[in-house]
DNA sequence: AGCATATCCTATCTATCAAGTAGGATTCAA
DNA sequence: TTGAATCCTACTTGATAGATAGGATATGCT
């Protein structure tokens, strides 16, 4: 589970936007709350307003807001709309994948390798991950021996 | 969570030795089986044994084996072997990030993330992953109502 | 010894993409 | 009308994925 930067930026943002829900606030706002290029923000700002996350206003007063309800938004949407599907095998979708011989059974595989990223990143609000407050099945693994360790 | 080509790749090839286990086979039997560039299976081969997760034989009657047996790997080992970590954010690992303002909490949520992926990848063995029988908790996850479609 | 068959090593190629920058056109409230 | 903001198009730069090429090295068999 690679996140880009990008994907990384986008979530900041939307942290961002969720804590000060509903105000509108500036590109460049965001930007040095979260200490992140500019442009690159505008760049994903603008990904974010095509996948309907967040609306935005032009003009002096103008910025972004999120589009719903930070508690409306999971983690998993805004990651979708800037980095794609989150999880996919060699450029498909794990149910697309198909093998032979002792590989057949790999695709289940990947559907459960895929659900259980799901599980924690659809199940997480904006409002969730801002405030601390995750669902107990992802508090759970957080707490878990060696979470927390390399491997 | 993306696999790259060589981490679908030695997924594969690493499920090939563990249906012939302990056999020994030559790469271009193994690339031929699952349909791989020989050359490529070559290098994927050397990240394996390098990572100890295969023996390799040379000369004629060479070829490889898996280094312990196939209920003794795990598919997430093979693919750390090819790819690297499982779980990276902005190319570093989830307990590394650090973050100020209304993203405090994510690196909480990136190391939750990266438990759930080890729970299916790393609790996955090669010889399961042959079989088809997974452990319940995974075989569970992709029964769940949409876990095959896409998002 | 010699040969066939492997692994193993180093180097190279090409296309794509991520990350970020640049400049300016457009919108809008005061 | 002006200042501050979004929005649009284009570009640069470096790294990486996904191979391929050629040959050096090892090993079993006859």
């Amino acid at each position: 589970m690679q996140v880009s930067a990008r994907g990384e930026y986008a979530v900041r943002i939307a942290l961002t936007l969720a804590a000060e829900h509903p105000r509108t606030i500036s590109a460049s706002t965001l930007a040095s709350a979260q200490g992140l290029p500019r442009k690159f923000a505008e760049v994903i700002l603008g990904d974010l307003r095509r996948a309907h996350l967040v609306a935005s206003a032009r003009g002096v007063e103008g910025g972004y807001r999120l589009a719903r309800g930070p508690e409306r938004i999971s983690v998993g949407e805004v990651l979708r709309a800037v980095d794609g599907p989150l999880a996919e095998v060699r450029g498909r979708r794990p149910e697309e994948t198909s093998y032979e011989g002792a590989a057949v059974n790999l695709p289940r595989l990947w559907v459960a390798a895929r659900a259980a990223v799901r599980s924690v990143l659809d199940e997480v609000s904006l409002e969730q991950a801002a405030s601390g407050e995750f669902p107990v099945r992802v508090a759970e693994l957080t707490d878990e021996e060696g979470a927390w360790a390399p491997r």
